[in-house]
DNA sequence: CCCTGATTCGC
DNA sequence: GCGAATCAGG
């Protein structure tokens, strides 16, 4: 029995990824002989990638992979199959703690209409029935233009707690 | 060795 | 589109 993804499923998926469980959690969960490595394809294929509430552990894309090669025969010289895997295209690690920091409008997505192309930023509690997303069209990566400024922070200033307390509040 | 997500690529 | 195999890291 293959394990299609329904929109049942799919919802379930976002719901669990976005509260911060881990991919093996969520296969677990699931069940039907879902596995993490296929519930992380799919997380992939909907865009949910780089969530905004990691885990227990920090441990996300800390560097740059260079991708795998099983057995990769030399087909042709000339075959880039993805151009942004050569440049270190620029990826939030970590946006903002959303919980509690959150003074703006409503999202206009919940986890069951966020789409692949809508601002992930979240709004709210991921556990409360009232968390919602941004929603708007995402611009940069999974936020929009105005997420993004906040997620693709440079770098902050190093100083301490104070900083980057004073950082982020910069933006609550 | 346990875990995490990320990515590629055959299907 | 799907997910096993693989990779890279904590």
């Amino acid at each position: 029995m293959t394990a299609g993804w329904t929109e049942d499923r799919v919802g379930a998926l976002k719901k669990l990824w976005l509260e911060g469980q881990s991919a093996s959690q969520i296969a677990k969960q699931l069940g039907g002989g879902v596995t993490r490595n296929a519930v992380i394809g799919k997380v992939h294929r909907l865009g949910l990638s780089g969530r905004a509430t990691p885990s227990q552990p920090a441990r996300a894309a800390t560097t740059f992979r260079p991708a795998r090669t099983r057995t990769t025969p030399p087909v042709q010289p000339s075959a880039p199959r993805r151009i942004e895997a050569a440049a270190p295209a620029p990826r939030p690690v970590v946006p903002p703690p959303p919980i509690a920091a959150v003074a703006e409008l409503p999202g206009t997505a919940t986890v069951m209409t966020l789409g692949a192309h809508m601002c992930k930023w979240p709004i709210g509690d991921p556990s409360s029935t009232e968390f919602s997303f941004c929603g708007r069209r995402a611009s940069e990566g999974v936020y929009c233009v105005e997420h993004a400024r906040v997620a693709y922070q440079p770098q902050i200033k190093r100083g301490g707690k104070e900083e980057l307390a004073r950082s982020l509040r910069r933006y609550i």
